[in-house]
DNA sequence: GCGATAAATCAAAGCGCTTAGATACTTTGC
DNA sequence: GCAAAGTATCTAAGCGCTTTGATTTATCGC
């Protein structure tokens, strides 16, 4: 575990120069074959493995990306947050919930995050994957931005002063939810036409027309959604006099929103959910008073999630190309190294109607 | 995007030297309080962000760890790899193929990743996950060494010379079988005694006296598991005249003799698997030729991955606590840098048995 | 108010690599 | 066989930070 062997002692031990050691690493073809092939039998011999830092250093770029993950497990948008955690293992009792319930694993961070390291590595580029305790939130990103070429974020992990201040400094590019800073490059999906397509579903083969949406929380993700969904209304000529709910936030409310709806016996005849998650949880409220599905109403969600195919009975939904954001995500920062000037990209991907048996198709 | 401020900048607009922005930073007590205050003003107002490779060329440490998740999809032993896959894109075949099945994700790796990332960031130490395509999995790994202090690998992803290598240079934490070097500090679970509870319970709980032990491939995990089987059987007095199966490699021949043992007639009561994923295999070759499950044969595994709480019958099985074998790695590593001397740990973790529907017993 | 001691700040020397530009060594053309 | 035109290699100047030891400034006892 001594400090290990630099280019200096590959380069005594070769009988060459530091330069022709980098040379021979990082443009083989500069050096001549029997040197090359005598730098790097030195380099075998000692043990040589190149600091990166030091290159990172003297390059000026790390050959690292970084994605802040940040611990959606601590979101209490989602709702799933517990009480009187230990402050020091935040995310462990909400770990062991995901662990039991298969409902929460994976989500749909950890589909685009794999879609980020697949890509990485396919580029041959470092990930830094970094994640927070809400607290330091900031200290943690910075920490990692001073690490990494660029910066891969959901929405919402960070204040947005603070994405702000690494990206003056580092490309940024955020999933989704392109709101909140247009200044950056976003990775999102058709909402639009995903619950269009959805609804139309609902109405030209099922024949329903008495459509609700429901969506947990406000976000611009949602708004479209909402918005593909009225648009439908619209072109089928149903009249869009139930109001959408958006409880705000919690899950509680949402259960309670559904609930009240079941007690004034106004069922529609199908809720279009905003996600999966709030689908589950609709779902949930359904079954606890005895409503059938899709028997009694129809439910639809949006995002694609494992559990959506587990569940009874299943979920119909729409598929976000989630490996493919992050995918994507990898791209974005990539080509914005090259052209730091070019305008703010906004990549939208499209999605795909998956129906199940919750909206009353049969499976398989 | 023009090159960030340095602490030459901040110094220069804080009126201090280097060296104060410097300890401004990273020992905060060392600088009066009002000075502080100045450089954190000069530093917010640039927007600057420490660099991590100048900091870790100074000070000899990077500061991260590193994870090599080496590209399991791929693995062919564990029989799920696709034929003919572009070169290029070598794990989006099996991507997709694991996004539809839900046997395939959450795996063991990822809930060990999980692990190892909650940990690092708990610590406050950022995590380098690698991973790569087979063919260059050596350059990959070097790579990440030269980027982390020091490096948690799954067995039998990298050729053991590499990793030797690198040990050399960083300290190392394998995950399992503890065969391969036994140099390196090791997390293992307690195969013995979890095969062996799982074991009895079938023995005391459902009286079944003749067992037959299943796993797809050799390997240090599985002869333990071998072993705790064979403790029950004698410790019950039964005899082992069935010879235990190790279909060296492929599902295929897994299925294989399933299938011949049901077609000879020769049905044991009850097959204790090596794995889940094996596990998975012989429920579906049971499956396929008409066999019931629990009526006709009992069937467990090893390892808890999620998959085996979502089949029908749902699997019994001994579980790894597979986040808590991620937080032990990056906990040896932590160690393992400030005592690089001591003797190399095996720290053996405890397993759990979970009961389910697949040896008889009713859920819930 | 003075020297002595502690606290705050600074100057400067690296850390291990990359990469211009300089230098040495080979080819090539005639 | 020699100048011209490559090739191969080297010298040396950073890259942005940390940290030791020196220096300056503030604090204290008497």
């Amino acid at each position: 575990m001594a400090k290990g062997p630099t280019v200096y002692h590959v380069a005594e031990r070769a009988g060459v120069s530091i330069a022709t050691v980098s040379f021979t690493f990082r443009q083989p073809d500069k050096v001549k074959a029997s040197t090359r092939e005598l730098v790097l039998a030195a380099a075998e011999e000692l043990g040589y493995v190149p600091s990166a830092s030091a290159r990172g250093l003297a390059r000026g770029r790390t050959g690292a990306l970084g994605l802040f993950a940040y611990d959606y497990l601590l979101d209490p948008a989602d709702g799933i947050r517990g009480e009187g955690q230990d402050p020091l293992h935040p995310a462990e009792a909400d770990l062991e919930r995901r662990n039991e319930d298969l409902r929460l694993f994976p989500l749909y961070v950890d589909e685009v995050q794999r879609g980020v390291e697949l890509e990485c590595w396919r580029r041959g580029q470092a990930l830094l994957v970094g994640g927070g305790n809400p607290e330091n939130n900031e200290a943690v990103l910075s920490d990692i931005a001073g690490r990494v070429d660029g910066l891969a974020v959901f929405p919402r992990s960070v204040p947005s002063e603070a994405l702000a201040r690494i990206a003056r400094r580092i490309p940024v590019v955020e999933v989704s939810e392109n709101v909140h800073n247009r200044e950056l490059d976003h990775v999102t999906v058709d909402n639009i036409s995903g619950v269009r397509a959805i609804t139309e579903h609902l109405i030209s083969a099922h024949g329903l027309s008495d459509l609700m949406f429901l969506g947990g929380m406000p976000s611009s993700d949602n708004e479209e959604r909402l918005e593909g969904f009225l648009g439908a209304l619209q072109d089928a000529g149903l009249p869009t006099t139930r109001e959408p709910k958006y409880p705000c936030g919690s899950e509680q409310s949402l259960t309670e929103v559904v609930s009240d709806i079941c007690r004034q016996g106004s069922l529609p005849e199908a809720f279009v959910c905003a996600t999966d998650q709030d689908a589950l949880v609709v779902m949930d409220a359904l079954a606890a008073v005895g409503v059938g599905i899709p028997k009694d109403v129809a439910v639809t969600g949006f995002d694609g999630i494992a559990a959506g195919r587990v569940i009874k009975p299943s979920l119909t939904t729409v598929r976000q190309p989630m490996e493919q954001m992050g995918r994507t995500m990898v791209e974005l920062l990539l080509d914005r190294l090259d052209h730091p000037d070019k305008p703010p990209v906004a990549r939208r991907l499209p999605v795909r109607v998956v129906l199940r048996e919750s909206c009353g198709c049969q499976p398989g």
